[in-house]
DNA sequence: AGCACGCCGACT
DNA sequence: GTCGGCGTGCTC
């Protein structure tokens, strides 16, 4: 009799499943996580639904060596996985990696606490009788929170444990169960409404998507909390995705006073310990509410309800290195495998899910008024050809005197620039040297705390040259343009009274950070807040009165397709932090181009008359969403071999009936961490799908071996 | 991804 | 004469 086989997919960049032998006595479903022998090593896998290979001799099978404590990955993830795969063209096994990176080979993490056991005749103390009234008033608490409560060192505890004073207890659920009818909330009329399809949506248990459209404080967020609430009385778990996970914080504090109980956190700040307790909690489907960063979409739901995705338009969606997806998209998807119900939200939709609402594809819902009635801000250019700002200076004096009058009547005000650091570029007076990155084609950025040039792309740093490297020129070295650190300055200089805070990634590094400041600026300990693109996104500061965009133009150069549309969306989402809580906000753009139709469409407030211009201009081409995308990445360590390669692709190019190919051309970082890069574009009208194109493509063409090709399908950015 | 195998340069 | 570079190929 031929022995029992599994095909077993391994986390690494293999396509295909490997087969084992199940020893006796194992019991094997698909999905299950096993530890396997590949080579010398052993590896964690897990069982996949690939049908094992019966030419293949016993002789020739290795046995699976072990099953991990951890329950097996649901069908709905396992399809996610192929699907996923097959779309952005990734080894099965990479995708897998994703849903696997927790670790998994440690034993579960059995939550213990602490329950009184039966000492012996041992000695008793002070401290220990402390430990001992206040494990009476908890239950089965850790360590650490058993000695904290009892005012002890947590040695005091770990003593008693060996002295038999206290035993390991099991606790059931360590998280509580958020409770979808914990705090109802007041929803108005247009808002109650907007719940009522989204929990209907949730309440078929079938696939749906619904753009939900709503402007700045409309209170999208309780909206669609609602169809999270909906979710949980079915039963089935919920997740919100958010494209920054510096956002995390505050969402938590917003979900647990409307569920009574703090959601489950994914995203990569994690310690690994969490990480592992939170995969399981989500797999045994002890964890209902998940709030995460794009990986969130690989955690193994038992039962998926309904995702959410936050700010859909957010690019930050679009995971650029190693299997290159879109988290927008694949929720999608995961929502359909899963027969869940997803949610886009956001003030300022993508033109993707903008076209699939107006063609019937997803529901649309908007939400069109401010939440509490606020009005929404006015907005206005100020036309720097006009009023330029002071020599030397980056601030109109239309904005300083904006922000003297708001800030003297006791106003909250912001300075929106989204660049980090304190100039994008040094140069040399004397002989016009500009220091650069020797990994990167890109300007090194000055930065002053803590001070040095410091490459964004590729993580260089180096001290500011105290002479010229070029010509030897001493005391020529300049900073040149603006970065919120050098804002942060002008504005001590202009106001030195108020109390400023610069949020940037460089100073805000964790979600606890960007929680504290958050609450610094709420409580009003900030007069002036000056920040990146940072602040742009989901905050609510009930006090700014003014926001000023110090550099209105910044994303419109760059040749990108979607440019125009990013830059709209970050400028509108920037000015709805203005004016909320009943503060009448005003906005001011600092351009040079202020007839722009970007600028033309922020203060006009007519962001669907932008979308339509913005059709109109794609689709003719077929250029997305009108048609597909795929970007093929050429890159080698020599430049010489990259172009080669480049040339090789274009020669066995598809032909022009079947798809247009763009290129190559030197990526916009032609040099990028050291290593030379060239790129292809292929656009196919949209009912033809790029994959096969490409895998045919691949197949033709003679890369030489020591150049890498990378694919981006539905690239956004084009690096 | 790792790790071994394998065939060419400068060292004890 | 050997240690070691990383190109190529395989892992059930």
């Amino acid at each position: 009799m031929m022995i029992r086989r599994v095909a077993v997919l391994l986390p690494y960049p293999f396509d295909r499943a490997f087969d084992y032998a199940v020893p006796a006595g194992m019991e094997l479903v698909p999905g299950a996580i096993v530890t396997v022998p590949l080579g010398k090593r052993m590896m964690p896998g897990a069982v996949w639904d690939d049908v094992p290979d019966e030419t293949l001799p016993d002789r020739r099978l290795k046995p699976v060596a072990g099953m991990c404590d951890a329950p097996a990955l649901p069908a709905t993830l396992r399809r996610f996985v192929d699907w996923v795969a097959q779309y952005t063209m990734a080894p099965r096994g990479e995708v897998l990696a994703l849903a696997l990176k927790s670790n998994l080979l440690q034993r579960p993490p059995e939550s213990f606490g602490w329950a009184a056991g039966t000492p012996g005749d041992r000695r008793m103390t002070a401290s220990r009788g402390r430990v001992l009234a206040a494990l009476a008033e908890l239950d089965r608490p850790d360590t650490v929170a058993l000695a904290q409560a009892a005012g002890v060192s947590a040695g005091v505890v770990r003593a008693m444990a060996d002295a038999g004073f206290l035993v390991p207890a099991r606790r059931g659920a360590a998280t509580p169960a958020p409770d979808p009818d914990h705090a109802a909330p007041n929803l108005s009329p247009e808002q109650a409404e907007a719940a009522t399809v989204l929990r209907n949506s949730v309440a078929a248990r079938r696939f749906g998507v619904t753009l939900l459209e709503g402007v700045t404080g409309s209170g999208k967020t309780e909206v669609y909390l609602e169809a999270v609430a909906e979710a949980l009385r079915q039963d089935r778990q919920a997740l919100v995705l958010l494209p920054e996970i510096a956002l995390s914080a505050q969402f938590t504090t917003r979900f647990a006073a409307r569920f009574g109980a703090a959601p489950t956190l994914w995203h990569s700040g994690l310690t690994p310990s969490v990480r592992r307790a939170n995969f399981h909690a989500v797999a045994r489907g002890a964890s209902r509410l998940v709030v995460g960063a794009r990986s969130a979409l690989f955690l193994p739901f038992a039962d998926l309800g309904v995702v959410v995705v936050d700010e859909e338009h957010e690019s930050a969606y679009k995971q650029e290195d190693g299997v290159a997806y879109h988290a927008r998209d694949m929720a999608v998807v995961r929502a359909r495998l899963a027969d869940a119900a997803a949610i886009l939200a956001s003030a300022t939709p993508s033109l993707e899910s903008a076209v699939n609402a107006d063609s019937g594809r997803y529901a649309h819902i908007t939400l069109a008024a401010r939440h509490g009635g606020a009005a929404l801000p006015a907005i206005a250019a100020i036309d720097l050809r006009a009023f330029p700002p002071p020599r030397g200076k980056f601030l109109s004096p239309v904005l300083t005197d904006a922000l003297a009058a708001t800030l003297a009547g006791g106003g909250q005000a912001m300075l929106f620039l989204n660049r980090r650091g304190y100039a994008p570029l040094t140069l040399c007076r004397a002989c016009g040297h500009r220091i650069t990155c020797p990994n990167c084609t890109a300007w090194l950025v000055a930065h002053r705390a803590p001070a040095g040039l410091l490459c964004h792309h590729c993580g260089h740093t180096e001290a500011l040259p105290e002479t010229c490297p070029s010509c030897g020129a001493a005391e020529s070295m300049a900073p040149i343009g603006p970065g919120v650190e050098r804002i942060a300055e002008e504005a001590a200089e202009l106001f030195p009274d108020m109390r400023r805070i610069v949020m940037a990634s460089d100073a805000i590094a964790s979600p606890d950070d960007a929680a504290a400041a958050a609450r610094a600026i709420v409580d009003r300990e900030v007069d002036l807040i000056i920040g990146t693109q940072m602040i742009a996104k989901g905050w609510h500061f009930p006090d700014l009165a003014l926001v000023g965009v110090v550099d209105a133009d910044l994303g419109l150069s760059g040749g990108d397709l979607r440019a125009a549309e990013r830059s709209a969306q970050l400028l509108h989402q920037v000015a709805g932090r203005a004016g909320r809580a009943g503060v009448p906000g005003r906005v001011l753009l600092q351009s040079f181009a202020p007839d722009h139709p970007v600028m033309r469409t922020l203060i006009d407030g007519d962001l669907a008359q932008f979308r339509r211009a913005e059709a109109a201009l794609r689709a003719p081409g077929h250029w997305p969403p009108f048609g597909r995308l795929a970007a093929l990445i050429v890159s080698a360590a020599d430049s010489g071999i990259a172009d080669t390669a480049a040339s090789a692709l274009a020669r066995a190019a598809p032909p022009p009936d079947e798809a247009l190919v763009l290129g190559p051309a030197p990526a916009p970082f032609a040099l990028l961490r050291g290593r030379h890069r060239r790129r292809l574009l292929l656009r196919t009208p949209r009912n033809v799908a790029v994959q096969p194109i490409l895998r045919a493509w691949l197949e033709r063409a003679d890369v030489p071996r020591a150049a890498r090709v990378d694919i981006d399908i539905d690239p956004v950015s084009f690096l």
